[in-house]
RNA sequence: UGGGGCGUGGCCAAGCGGUAAGGCGCGGGACUUUGGAUCCCGUAUUCGGAGGUUCGAAUCCUCCCGCCCCAACCA
């Protein structure tokens, strides 16, 4: 590409996106040049509807939706429905969902590798007329023992010279369910000394009686995912292909198909590294596992790295987006560190998600200069980055509840908080010092006493004077009482097998604080807390149980565990 | 071992012959009605290694090393 050409630009589209997908985008580009595809971009997301979408699927999602995109193109949702034994409508439905819900919108409807049956069968009709294909009457042992082994090359089938005749009236029969399951298989002929074991003569077809979520018992013969990808590609005039790294393999057969083919249009297969995460579990089998096993509540529990887990936990279709465009595409392996998500999350929840106060583990405080019986409200903005996101009334009177570790009797050096004899601030309140503290027989401190200063109404000193902390606190009358609920993330630490660590991982989700106040000003505002669990920060309501969500601003690691809130009834 | 890929800072990732983008993380500072957020500054003399070509290389050539994928009638 010209050196001189200004990199804002690059094939016309304007290159706003940090997004690194450059190897992909520089094909695309060289492709509508040479004329490919008429200059049109189509793409597609074809996932098995074997179980639920995970932060993995959204890279690919939002990989062929925003190339597309990018290029004016389109894209279209496919279920590479060609294997029933492990697929469900409720997988088709959730991952409709799921796309829905990350922002995207496919072409038309969405399209299903077994519409094509009769139009792949046709196919593999046409490859056997041709002699591109045979039936092979091998047992699978057979048909692996002569496949040869990465160093050794692979022996022809006894039935690779099958006439043609005969291999279209077995196929035919095979179809119209004369075999029984295994009896035969359709194969490819191609080479068995191939170095590419993929060429070693591919099984096509294979039988098998199940029942099929959409096309019932209509079929006892399936195609394999080598023969029925390139022809759905095609039919759906997709333009490039985009795949996964372990496909790679794979493109000489694909290549070929399409070749020997009356395919309506050559697609091109790209491939791409898949997405790691550290500290997470990415594989459906296991989820599946998991949630069989009864380990989580199913595949929407917060704890599962699925899209709805993840929406469940308060995560946002916005910061996903953002993760996946941030993360980039490459070919190389990669496993990214899990507070790359996290950031994007805070990030966006910064910007929208409403904040309140709230004390999981209260100390009380007692303003003994403020009325008995007294009580007022004041305004506190909701979202110190959003004015539209208004404010609410809190509040306020004599008895309050604070974070306990917001005192200290003796502060260490760079604590700035409630101190003996120390002014601080009480967010949106007053400025108030503390003047005594009470404690038990044992010496634990049970209370403080402390004095307000009434022209510092709002939490600004009219002489100007700074105090160095601001608290967050509750009015003990009027504060609400709500149930803290801790889990513990799904860790694939050093452990081989997921579900032995989350036997252990289980008993952790307890209720930390079944006592945790909250103020009651914000009739769907349930939070949680900052200092005592220092790593959370964000906490979500579950969206199924309230309204919206709620993020403590304070602390934001996220960094292993999340808490969920659930409101007592 | 045959074939296919990949190796740029702790983690992602640009760069594609002209003298190492950016993000996360980390460290330091400023500011602030949450010590959060925000804002600054810093963080690879070097691109898996060794040779070679060139005025000049992460980018080209050679050899070596390492990692991943493929021997399902899964996708």
């Amino acid at each position: 590409m010209d050196r001189d050409t200004p990199d804002a630009t690059i094939g016309g589209v304007d290159r706003d996106s940090t997004a690194p997908i450059d190897f992909i985008r520089a094909i695309v580009t060289d492709d509508l040049k040479a004329g490919r595809g008429d200059g049109h971009v189509a793409t597609r997301f074809p996932p098995e509807p074997n179980g639920y979408l995970h932060i993995g699927h959204a890279k690919s999602i939002c990989l062929n939706f925003g190339v597309a995109a990018e290029f004016g193109g389109t894209c279209n949702l496919r279920f590479d429905d060609t294997n029933p034994t492990t697929e469900d409508v409720e997988y088709v439905e959730s991952i409709q969902e799921d796309v829905r819900w990350l922002g995207f919108q496919w072409e038309g409807e969405p399209r299903y590798a077994s519409d094509y049956f009769e139009t792949l069968y046709e196919y593999a009709v046409h490859l056997i007329r041709h002699g591109h294909a045979y039936v092979d009457s091998q047992t699978a042992e057979e048909i692996r023992q002569r496949r040869g082994t990465l160093t050794e090359p692979g022996v022809d089938s006894p039935f690779r010279t099958r006439p043609v005749e005969e291999n279209l009236d077995l196929f035919a029969r095979m179809r119209a369910g004369e075999f029984e399951d295994g009896a035969h298989v359709l194969r490819a002929r191609i080479d068995m000394s191939s170095p590419n074991i993929n060429m070693r003569d591919p099984v096509l077809y294979r039988i098998r009686r199940a029942h099929h979520h959409r096309t019932g018992d209509n079929w006892c013969i399936y195609p394999m995912y080598d023969m029925a990808h390139p022809p759905s590609d095609a039919v759906e005039h997709i333009t490039h292909s985009l795949c996964t790294l372990e496909f790679e393999d794979h493109r000489p057969l694909y290549d070929w198909l399409i070749e020997h083919l009356p395919v309506p249009a050559r697609p091109r297969q790209i491939e791409f590294a898949r997405l790691n995460l550290t500290y997470t579990v990415m594989s459906k089998r296991k989820f599946l596992e998991l949630v069989d096993k009864g380990h989580v509540k199913g595949w929407d529990d917060p704890r599962m790295p699925t899209i709805v887990g993840m929406r469940r936990r308060g995560y946002t279709p916005e910061a996903i987006r953002t993760f996946c465009e941030r993360i980039g595409v490459a070919k190389r392996e990669n496993v990214v560190d899990v507070a790359l998500l996290e950031h994007a999350v805070r990030e966006d929840l910064n910007r929208t998600a409403p904040r309140v106060m709230a004390v999981i583990n209260p100390l009380r405080v007692v303003i003994e200069n403020y009325p008995e019986g007294q009580a007022e409200e004041f305004d506190i903005i909701n979202n110190p980055e959003d004015e539209s996101a208004g404010t609410r009334r809190v509040p306020f009177s004599r008895e309050l509840l604070i974070e306990r570790d917001d005192f200290r009797e003796d502060p260490p050096k760079k604590f700035f908080r409630l101190a003996p004899g120390r002014e601080v601030r009480l967010r949106g309140a007053y400025f108030i010092t503390c003047t005594k503290v009470l404690k038990d027989a044992e010496g634990h401190v049970t209370e403080l006493r402390c004095t307000y200063d009434p022209a510092t109404r709002g939490g600004d000193a009219a002489d100007g004077r700074k105090v160095k902390a601001t608290l967050h606190w509750v009015s003990a009358a009027h504060a609400l009482t709500i149930e803290v609920r801790l889990y513990d993330r799904l860790f694939k630490s050093e452990m081989p097998d997921a579900v032995d660590y989350l036997a252990d991982l289980n008993p952790v989700s307890l209720d930390i604080i079944p006592d945790a106040r909250i103020e009651p000003s914000v009739g769907d505002a349930l939070v949680g807390t900052r200092y005592q669990f220092e790593r959370l920060g964000y906490f979500c309501i579950d969206p199924d149980s309230s309204p919206g969500r709620m993020v403590f601003n304070r602390t934001v690691t996220l960094k292993d565990t999340w808490a969920r809130i659930e409101r007592r009834s």
